[in-house]
DNA sequence: ATCATTTACTTGCATATGCATGTATAGTGC
DNA sequence: GCACTATACATGCATATGCAAGTAAATGAT
């Protein structure tokens, strides 16, 4: 008979280090392949997710999943480069963010880059089992958003 | 009919992206709960991964998926904590990192902590989806490593 | 033995990341 | 209208991250 108790549930392995060790490694591929329109995945992924409509800054970190203070620093050379703009909001305190012609035009330049990559990561994992790992990955983020994204 | 043609695979949304989110998200619930102990998750998975037998620096950031440089700077803490050794490798040019038996015991100091946190994740995301979200980072890794991971 | 090449790690640089704190604006109670 | 509080963002700081280039040691060619 096991010495564990059945009402004290067993930690797993560590998901935060898999997590972490996984976005190092395949960050790369991703960084490699758009190097050559001089643009991080990082960098990437902001212009996609200010494609569409205008945001506050704050909603698109929420969206991002990443701290408002870093996404204010990202934010910088992007629109540096002249590919986003930053205009103040209704509320005075808040940074509407846009993606201008030249950042759609970035963007599609960059596409084949990123889709590269995409499609090496595809190779490597399987497209099931890619598509099973982002709704996974998707869900996480909605639980977290849900639990600790927003105040109590 | 649809437009796109067969022969072409469609890429799917982004791995990268969704897989840095979620490490940003994941990881603060591991930090707070590490605070208490003054130790990041990345301080706590290294000296985890140092635990049993003392490792070359660059066998260490292999199986950490980290780059050896990055390694580097992240033991230095650690060694100057006293947590960690690093002694000259029969080859000259290696470093041997051994964990001490202080290393040992904030580990032990760290295991609740870090409990809590693993915990967490897995009231959030529940238990089976994280086991299995774990069999596919570490399937992940595993074919990382194996494509891109030593030299070809 | 000597020089070229490869390997293992370190250092300089640029960017990423979040917390604590600071600043400006909005909202609230009176 | 005037505090007080809450909200939205920016800044200082410490750490994380990897590439390019540097240093030191091992290996190989002759």
């Amino acid at each position: 008979m096991p010495s564990s108790s059945v009402s004290r549930p067993e930690p797993l392995a560590c998901t935060c280090f898999r997590l972490r060790r996984a976005a190092r490694e395949i960050s790369k591929i991703y960084d490699q392949a758009l190097a050559g329109v001089g643009l991080s995945l990082n960098e990437y992924s902001i212009l996609r997710h200010s494609r569409s409509e205008p945001r506050v800054l704050g909603e698109l970190a929420l969206v991002l999943g990443m701290d408002r203070s870093t996404l204010t620093r990202n934010l910088k050379p992007l629109i540096e480069s002249g590919w986003l703009v930053q205009t103040p909001g209704l509320d005075a305190r808040q940074r509407q963010v846009a993606i201008t012609a030249a950042g759609r035009a970035r963007l599609r330049l960059a596409r084949p880059h990123w889709q590269r990559a995409q499609l090496q990561v595809q190779a490597l994992f399987g497209e099931d089992r890619t598509r099973a790992l982002h709704q996974d990955l998707d869900e996480l983020h909605e639980r977290y958003a849900a639990q600790f994204g927003s105040p109590a």
